[in-house]
DNA sequence: GGTTGAAAATGTGTCAACAGTTTTGAGGTG
DNA sequence: CACCTCAAAACTGTTGACACATTTTCAACC
C-alpha cells in the first residue's frame, strides 16, 4: 500500500483538498500567513490554480484543528494566539504528555528504552543522523502506545506548537537545561516510575510553556493591525 | 458564545452545512447510523433536500472530530470503536478531566462549590430542575477555566462518549456508586487538594470506563456486518 | 466450475455559476 | 464635520454538472 512513499521525488497527494491543505499549512509556517491574516479563498484559489472547492475544504480542515477561527458568514483569518490561549495550550500538553509518559514507562521495552536514551545522547552530541531530526517528545508521546493520544498531540496541537517553537527552540542555555531534562525523565521511566516520569514531563513542559510566554508577551493585536496592512 | 443554548425553543443554525452536522450527529445518536454503516453523501443529500455540497461539509466535519473514518476515495463509515478504542478514549479522559479536575480545585471559588454541591444532591435525590439534566463531569471540566481542554472534552470526545454512555448510565448500582465517588472528588475539591481530586477523577473515569467495557465485550465485525446487510 | 478481465454502475473529487450576506465607500443630511 | 443611509463591491454559502476512482457485474476464457 505505501509503496511510491519512496524516492519518487514529487509525492502524489491522493486529493486536492489534501495537497492544498499541507501548502497552506506551509504558508502559515513561512509566516506569508502571520496570525491574524485573513484567509481568502477565492485568493488561494487562483494562486495554487484550482477551484474554491479543495480551498474550501482545507480551510475547514484547518478550522477543525483550530489553526483558523471563523464565524458563519465572516472571513477567515489565522488564529493568534493570546497569553492565556498559550497558557491554556501548555496546561493541556502537560495533562496529555505527562500521562503518555506515564504510560509509556509501562510499556516500553528495555531495549526501546536504551535505543532512545542513545538517540538522545546522540543527538546532544552534535551527530544526529542527517535527514531525520529528533524529537524526544514525540518519540515518548508515540511510545505510549494510545492512538488517540498520539493523533492529538503529533496533530492537532503539534501544528499549533510549531508556530511558537521556533521561539524557545533557538536559545543555547534552554537547550542545554531540555537536555538534562530530557535526561532525567527516561531515566525515571527506566526505572519503570511512571508517577515520577508523569510529573517530570509535567515540570518540563510547564517551563517550556512558561519560556514562551516570557518570550512573546504580547503581540495579538499588533500582529492583527500589522497583517491588517499587509491584507491591503 | 453560548447564549442561544437555553430556552429559544427552535435554534437557527446559520448555515446549512451546520444544520445538516446537527442532523447526520442526531442520526448517528439514534442508531438510525449504526457504528460501521456507510455514510453515503448523495443519499443524505437527496434526503435532507439539500445538495451534496453543506452534506459533504458535514461529514468532513465529523471526520475532524473522528465519528467517521475516511480515505480519500474510499467511502466514509460511521466509526465502530474496537475494545482498544475505547480503553484508550476512556485513557485521554482519564489524562484531561483528571488535570481539569485539578485545576478546578485551584480556580473554583467556593460559592461555585457549594453550588456543585448542591446540585449534584439535589440530582441525586431525584428533583433536579426539569429541563437542565445535571452532568457533573462537564460542569467540573467548565470550571478548570482551560477553555481548550474543555472543547476538547466536552466537544469532540463527548461525542463519542455519548455513543456509549447510555450503556452505563442506566444500571441503578453503578449510578449510586458514581454518586458516591463524585462526592468525594468535590469533598476533595472543596479541600483544595488538587492532587487528590486529580486522582480521584482519573480511578473514577477509569472505573466507568471498565465498565462500559465490561458490557461491549467484542461486537465491532458484528455491527459492521449487520450495518453493511440494512445498507442493501 | 472457477478465474480473469472488461464494462457498467456507484460514489467521491472538482469545477464554474448563482444566491445570500457582510463590508466598503460614496453621497446626502443634521 | 460627523453621522447616517443606501447601493455597489467583495466574499462566503450553495447548487448542479462533469471528471475521475472504485466497486460490482457479468461474460469470456482457462
Amino acid at each position: 500500500m505505501d509503496l511510491q512513499d519512496a524516492e519518487t521525488g514529487e509525492r502524489r497527494p491522493e486529493t486536492l483538498g489534501e495537497e492544498i491543505f499541507g501548502r497552506i499549512l506551509d504558508l502559515i509556517y513561512s509566516t506569508e500567513l502571520a496570525p491574524g491574516m485573513v484567509v481568502n479563498e477565492s485568493v488561494l484559489a487562483t494562486r495554487f490554480g484550482v477551484s474554491r472547492g479543495p480551498v474550501r475544504e482545507a480551510i475547514r480542515r484547518l478550522q477543525g484543528i483550530q489553526l483558523v477561527s471563523r464565524e458563519p458568514f465572516l472571513r477567515a483569518r489565522v488564529v493568534s494566539l493570546s497569553a492565556q490561549a498559550i497558557l491554556e495550550l501548555f496546561q493541556m500538553r502537560e495533562a496529555l504528555e505527562g500521562y503518555a509518559c506515564r504510560l509509556a514507562a509501562q510499556r516500553m521495552s528495555e531495549a526501546e528504552i536504551d535505543a532512545l536514551i542513545a538517540d538522545l545522547e546522540a543527538a546532544h552530541s552534535g551527530r544526529q543522523p542527517e535527514g531525520a531530526r529528533f524529537d524526544f517528545h514525540e518519540r515518548v508521546v508515540r511510545a505510549s502506545g494510545n492512538n488517540r493520544i498520539i493523533d492529538s498531540l503529533c496533530g492537532d496541537l503539534y501544528h499549533l506548537l510549531r508556530i511558537y517553537r521556533r521561539i524557545s527552540g533557538a536559545v543555547p542555555e534552554r537547550k542545554e537545561l531540555a537536555f538534562t531534562e530530557h535526561w532525567q525523565i527516561l531515566r525515571a521511566i527506566k526505572m519503570r516510575d511512571g508517577a515520577l516520569a508523569e510529573s517530570l514531563m509535567r515540570s518540563h513542559v510547564e517551563r517550556a510553556g512558561r519560556h514562551v510566554l516570557a518570550q512573546v508577551p504580547e503581540t495579538p493585536s499588533i500582529a492583527a493591525a500589522d497583517a491588517e496592512k499587509r491584507a491591503s
